[in-house]
Parts: C-alpha cells; sequence; structure tokens
DNA sequence: GCCCGTCAAGGAGTA
DNA sequence: TACTCCTTGACGGGC
C-alpha cells in the first residue's frame, strides 16, 4: 500500500487578492529618497506576503491539502547585494512564527523551489556566492517557521556550460564550500534541457541529497526513456530523509511547446505512473506542477475518483 | 480597469 | 561578441 499526498504551488486560483510575492523592485527601492522609509515599504510588503500567505494555509486546510510549496519571494529584496544593511527579520518574526505554527497544527508539509538562478555549480565566484546568500535566505525563513530546515528546498544542478561532465565535477567541487546546514536543506531535481534523472542520481547518490523526480522533465530529456529502471535508485536517495519521497507532476502545454506547463494535469499518464509505483513505497508526495495551481489538483482529484483502486482518505490524500 | 513595457536573474542559442 | 529568448508574477504609466 502507498499512501499519496497531492500538493500545489505558492498561489492560489481561488483565493482572490492573496498573492505572497508582491514585491518592489531594486530601481523602485533606490527611487524613494528616504533610505529607511523605502525599508519600512518592503516590510510592509512582506508583511502582506507573509499574511496572505496564512490565507493560503487556511485555503489548504478547508480542502485537506496538507503539501504546499511556499513562494521564494516572500521577502523583497532580502537577498540583494545593495541590503545586507537590512535587518528583515526581526519586523517579520511573528508572521513567520504563525506560519509555521499553522502548518505544523494541521500536519502540512511545506518547502521552498528556489529559482533558477541559483547556481551550485557556476563556475563564477559571485555567481557561487549569490547562491549561497539567497539559500541561507531561505534557510533562515525555515528557522523562523520553527520547521526542521532538512531537505525542504529543491534545486537544479545548474547549467551545463558546453561541458556537462565537468559541470557535475564542478558540482561536486563547489559542494564542499556548501556549509553543512545549508546542505541539508537541499533536494535535487532532474531539468528539462541539461540534466537527467541519471545525471542527478550520479550526485546524489554521491553527495546523499534526496532526489526529486519530475516526471515531465524526464520525457523531455533522457537517455534512457525507462524511468522506471532507476526508480528504486531513486526511492535510495530518500534513506535518510524524515520527509516522503516527493515528486514533480506536470504535462506539457502542447506537442511544439512540450517543456512549457499546461494549465491541468492529463490524468492518464499520471495514472500510468502510479500503477507503475504502487506498492513500491509507503508514502509518496506529488506536487503538482500545473499553471492552474489549486484548480487544477481539484480536477485532478476529480479526475482520479475513477480509479478503482485508489481509495480516499481525505480531499487530497489516497491509498492505492 | 485594461494594456503593455518593464523589472530582476543566468544560461542557452543564434547571428 | 552581441543580441534575443526563456521564465515568473507583479509593478506602474498611459489611455
Amino acid at each position: 500500500m502507498t499512501i499519496v499526498r497531492l500538493g500545489y504551488v505558492a498561489m492560489s486560483v481561488h483565493v482572490k487578492n492573496a498573492s505572497p510575492s508582491q514585491t518592489m523592485t531594486f530601481t523602485r527601492f533606490k527611487e524613494i529618497p528616504n533610505r529607511d522609509a523605502a525599508k519600512r515599504k518592503l516590510e510592509r510588503i512582506a508583511q502582506s506576503n507573509l499574511k496572505n500567505c496564512l490565507r493560503l494555509l487556511q485555503h489548504n486546510a478547508a480542502h485537506d491539502i496538507h503539501f504546499f510549496r511556499l513562494s521564494s519571494r516572500l521577502i523583497p529584496l532580502a537577498d540583494h547585494e545593495e541590503l545586507t544593511d537590512w535587518e528583515y527579520m526581526p519586523p517579520l518574526a511573528a508572521d513567520f512564527e504563525a506560519l509555521g505554527a499553522y502548518a505544523k497544527a494541521h500536519h502540512m508539509r511545506l518547502d521552498f523551489h528556489p529559482d533558477h538562478f541559483v547556481l551550485l555549480n557556476s563556475p563564477r565566484e559571485e555567481v557561487l556566492k549569490a547562491s549561497l546568500i539567497t539559500l541561507k535566505l531561505h534557510y533562515k525563513m525555515l528557522k523562523a517557521m520553527n520547521l526542521n530546515p532538512r531537505h525542504r528546498a529543491v534545486m537544479h544542478i545548474g547549467g551545463a556550460y558546453h561541458d556537462k561532465e565537468q559541470a557535475l565535477e564542478t558540482f561536486i567541487e563547489n559542494w564542499g564550500r556548501v556549509p553543512q546546514a545549508l546542505q541539508q536543506m537541499i533536494m535535487l531535481e532532474n531539468d528539462d534541457k541539461s540534466f537527467t534523472a541519471e545525471d542527478a542520481l550520479y550526485l546524489c547518490e554521491k553527495l546523499g541529497i534526496p532526489l526529486v523526480f519530475d516526471l515531465h522533465h524526464h520525457l523531455a530529456n533522457h537517455r534512457e526513456p525507462r524511468w522506471q529502471e532507476s526508480w528504486e535508485r531513486i526511492i535510495a536517495t530518500w534513506a535518510d530523509s524524515p520527509l516522503p519521497l516527493k515528486m514533480h507532476i506536470s504535462s506539457p502545454k502542447s506537442e511544439k511547446q512540450f517543456r512549457a506547463h499546461h494549465d491541468h494535469i492529463e490524468p492518464e499518464p499520471f495514472v500510468r505512473f502510479l500503477q507503475d509505483v504502487r506498492g513500491s513505497i509507503d508514502r509518496l508526495d506529488c506536487m503538482i506542477e500545473a499553471k492552474k495551481k489549486d484548480e487544477a489538483l481539484f480536477q485532478l482529484v476529480n479526475d482520479l475518483k475513477n480509479v478503482p483502486w485508489i481509495t480516499w482518505i481525505d480531499g487530497t490524500t489516497f491509498e492505492m
């Protein structure tokens, strides 16, 4: 038996005016003559983002959603190189605490996906440095929510830099420069252009990192099409994690724009996948990455209602 | 209230 | 070498 939880990404199409990613660009920041006033404005935006985030968690609780990706843009400009003197945490501490407490009370798995500019295998010193600053920000947010940071941030491997083998080795070299607390926070994901699941497994097995398998990326980018051959190895990368194996699920926008995400999830390929992995592990968390966010999740739940070997435990959790 | 240019980031691809 | 595109959601000026 496998218990599967479904989750979605960062914002809701149902909850109106609840963006967790309101922002101010650095260009606008500089236009405000009083720097302290500008910082206060950033703090107000961040507070609004966190309050909206709590509303999203409340919406999730109401719909039995126990798995959610937080926006990485909760605090605008927090990792900007010209704002290192800004002590943003004290005015936000209470809001972060409330978020973490709510998630714990409602048994929710929360995590982050730092954006694709966070590159641990960059040959450029300044890019690696900026990436570590952004990762540290994610770590601080998790700590502020009183969540165990272990395996809460999924990342891509990075650029191929015209030599994929060398790029993988650079990742390993640079990994030694990542503080241990940040290393423990990280999961790796196969991407749709450069690094296949096989490449990611090479790093994950060597460095002890859980692999977040993205099925759509695998279909777009692979050497060996049969992911099933690697499934046991993928499971094994999660052996030391306090959290269940995590997957990314999305559907291609079209044949032509295969790599882009569709509004919704095509149920048939997902059902075939579930059939293949059924019983192979106790728990599986599937992050639904679709343009229509929670609406796509609700539609998928509806589509899965007809599958005879699925037994629903609550609104978005089932046993198979 | 809608439309569209702009903002940020790093890499890939093309000319 | 220089550019355009990719991606994301939001901002903000113009009408």
